[in-house]
RNA sequence: GCGGACAUGGUCUAGUGGUUAUGACAGUAGGUUCCCAACCUGCUAACCCGGGUUCAACUCCCGGUGUCCGCACCA
């Protein structure tokens, strides 16, 4: 083993630069901090995670995936509220030079920061606000921090202005029609999307923890806020770690399940407290220690105002306790701002009356007859603004007010009164999203975190990646005992038939000793080693090496290769 | 973004203003051994980038980039 730095987090990283798993991207030229690479190892097992993602989700039923480009015009991004957000105002002290965010320095001094234009949080910090550090008050000119990175469709002067999304959330909002039409216009419904999102961090640190350009994986779930849907939790007997609001009635932290953590109000939505249970199988599925998973709910107080239920779930590691899957209802308020800013009509959803209600409802029937004459070419115009009127006035003549702000006299003559019953069998309604949104890589880091065991072989230091067979790099290795005899064809020949079995893959190894081979695999978590020895030649059984304890049993080159293809290896022992 | 430390083969490191720049591990070729990183021999492979000082810079100075540690930031 090369030397070994005394904290594990370095030997961790080490192992996975110099066994191509996470490395630095463009190191050839320096390199660029909060990007990586995931090598030939890392790859397939960031690819295996995304799968099972995918699968996860989609053997619901109701869930389906999307695509959508990750380049995102401008007006998009006004809408969803990112443009505004992520330009925050910072400001440099002259005195020590720390920079800080304006909104945080004035917030005591103030109380509705967030309408305040720059203009105005240039003049309160000019009141004489002094540096929380060094209690000087010599500010520098107020600047933005883009976090977005921007840029331009079209490369002539006509471009349009455009963003790398932050998040691929955006791209299933727009997909929203689509999505109903394809689920024959009934909620619930869900959409996934995995991808790359894009934030151009002041200072991205912990390797893959915070970077520039990360693997996202989000899905909208759109549901009646009348008729929330609300599976059953009593096939989840475990209990789970929640971090209930530090503000409200029940905070501290507890060990509780699911479905206690609902009936109990910690929980404060049906659908969300589902997700929490799916999210956890998921992490279990790939790997992730169990024991070291929690939900922690946001304080009301950090909560975006649209939102009524977030719950972070935070994964423990080197890092210490780091936000790794978001689960927020997001409520109306995506579909209900693009309607707004797009116009469009088709972000809404149908929801059918158990019984049709009728309603007698007081109209003014236009009498084109007397409104042509009169208004000649605003006639139209008039006439839509009568059928839009949402309340009757009670005397004729009245003061009518078009949509383009001018206003004309109704008389008696121009329209006629009327009750009329109508019988009303459902109504359109903005449909509200639960969205969990996963970071692949800070899921991956984790996986690899606690997949890594040091341990020690004959007084040598000797690691293990326990990686489960889920996302693991290879799902076996097969091994010629010696190079020779026929060992290898035979090998050569098992291996692929392994590669020819749907969605396994093998490696091969033929150099140095048997040991050092067991060691390298060990080394990047491949759960299985077939050993190919002397006695195959004879009766074609192999040794089948089990790398979590070591063990090996003799089968069959049959039996294994049929147990590989269905998961079922550990029964052999 | 600020301050401090650091930057040498794939990994971890030694070292110097001057001619072939250490060592270990890994890799590789051969030998030997054979079910847990054995051994022997050979080989491959590095001074972060740009400028300056100097007869001469991997070494000293400045700038950049990156990493780590604090501060700030993390929607």
């Amino acid at each position: 083993m090369p030397f070994m730095s005394d904290r594990r987090v370095d030997r961790l990283t080490s192992l996975l630069r110099r066994r191509g798993v996470v490395l630095p991207s463009f190191e050839l030229y320096g390199g660029v901090s909060g990007l990586v690479d995931y090598g030939p190892v890392g790859a397939r097992i960031r690819r295996k995670v995304m799968d099972s993602w995918i699968d996860h989700w989609t053997s619901h039923g109701d869930i389906v995936e999307v695509d959508s480009p990750a380049i995102t015009p401008e007006s998009v991004l006004v809408a969803s509220g990112h443009v505004g957000e992520f330009n925050d105002l910072m400001v440099e002290c002259g005195g020590c030079t720390g920079a800080f965010r304006v909104d945080h320095l004035i917030e005591d001094s103030h109380e509705n920061k967030n309408s305040l234009s720059p203009e105005e949080l240039v003049a309160i910090l000019s009141t004489g606000i002094e540096c929380p550090t060094c209690k000087e008050s010599k500010w520098s000119d107020v600047r933005t921090m883009d976090l977005m990175f921007s840029t331009q469709i079209g490369a002539m002067k006509g471009g349009r202005k455009a963003y790398m999304r932050p998040e691929t959330a955006q791209g299933m909002f727009m997909l929203y029609p689509a999505l109903f039409r394809h689920f024959k216009q009934k909620l619930p419904f869900g959409a996934i999307q995995t991808g790359k999102g894009y934030r151009n961090e002041i200072s991205p640190r912990q390797g893959m923890i915070r970077l520039r350009e990360f693997n996202m994986a989000e899905l909208e779930y759109f549901i009646d806020p009348e008729d929330p849907p609300c599976p059953s939790l009593n096939t989840w007997s475990d209990s789970i770690a929640l971090v209930p609001d530090p503000d409200g009635e029940h905070s501290g932290e507890c060990l509780i399940t699911i479905s206690e953590a609902l009936s109990a109000g910690i929980v404060r939505h049906p659908t969300v407290a589902w997700f929490l249970a799916r999210t956890m199988d998921f992490l279990i599925n790939v790997g992730i220690d169990s024991t070291r998973i929690r939900f922690r709910q946001h304080a009301s107080t950090e909560m975006a105002h649209y939102a009524d239920d977030c719950w972070d779930c935070e994964l423990h590691g080197e890092h210490g306790w780091v936000e790794c899957v978001g689960i927020a209802n997001r409520t109306c308020h995506d579909l209900l701002s693009h309607e707004r800013h797009s116009g469009s009509k088709q972000l809404k959803a149908w929801r059918q009356f158990e019984e049709p209600r009728s309603e007698i409802r007081d109209v003014l029937v236009p009498n084109g007859a007397s409104l042509g004459p009169a208004f000649k070419g605003r006639a139209g115009k008039v006439i839509e603004a009568l059928q839009n009127l949402t309340e009757i006035p009670e005397k004729m003549p009245f003061e009518l007010t078009l949509t383009d702000g001018s206003s004309v006299q109704i008389t008696d003559e121009m329209a006629t009164r009327r009750s009329e019953e109508v019988t009303l069998h459902g109504e359109w309604f903005t449909p509200h999203v639960i969205e969990p949104a996963f970071g692949i890589d800070r899921i991956i880091w984790h996986i690899l975190d606690h997949s890594y065991t040091e341990t020690e072989k004959e007084g040598e230091k000797y690691s293990i990646m326990r990686l489960s067979s889920n996302v693991s790099p290879y799902d076996v290795a097969v091994l010629p005992l010696f190079d020779k005899d026929g060992m290898g064809e035979i090998a050569s020949d098992i291996l692929s038939r392994v590669n020819s079995m749907p969605g396994l893959r093998g490696e091969m190894d033929s150099s140095k000793s048997i040991g050092r081979r067991y060691a390298r695999v060990d080394e990047i978590g491949v759960p299985w080693a077939i050993t190919v020895d002397h006695e195959t030649l004879k009766d074609g059984s192999v040794t089948v090496r089990r790398r979590d304890d070591q063990k090996q049993i003799r089968v069959m080159v049959d039996d294994v290769l049929l147990n590989l293809g269905t998961g079922t290896v550990s029964t052999l022992f």
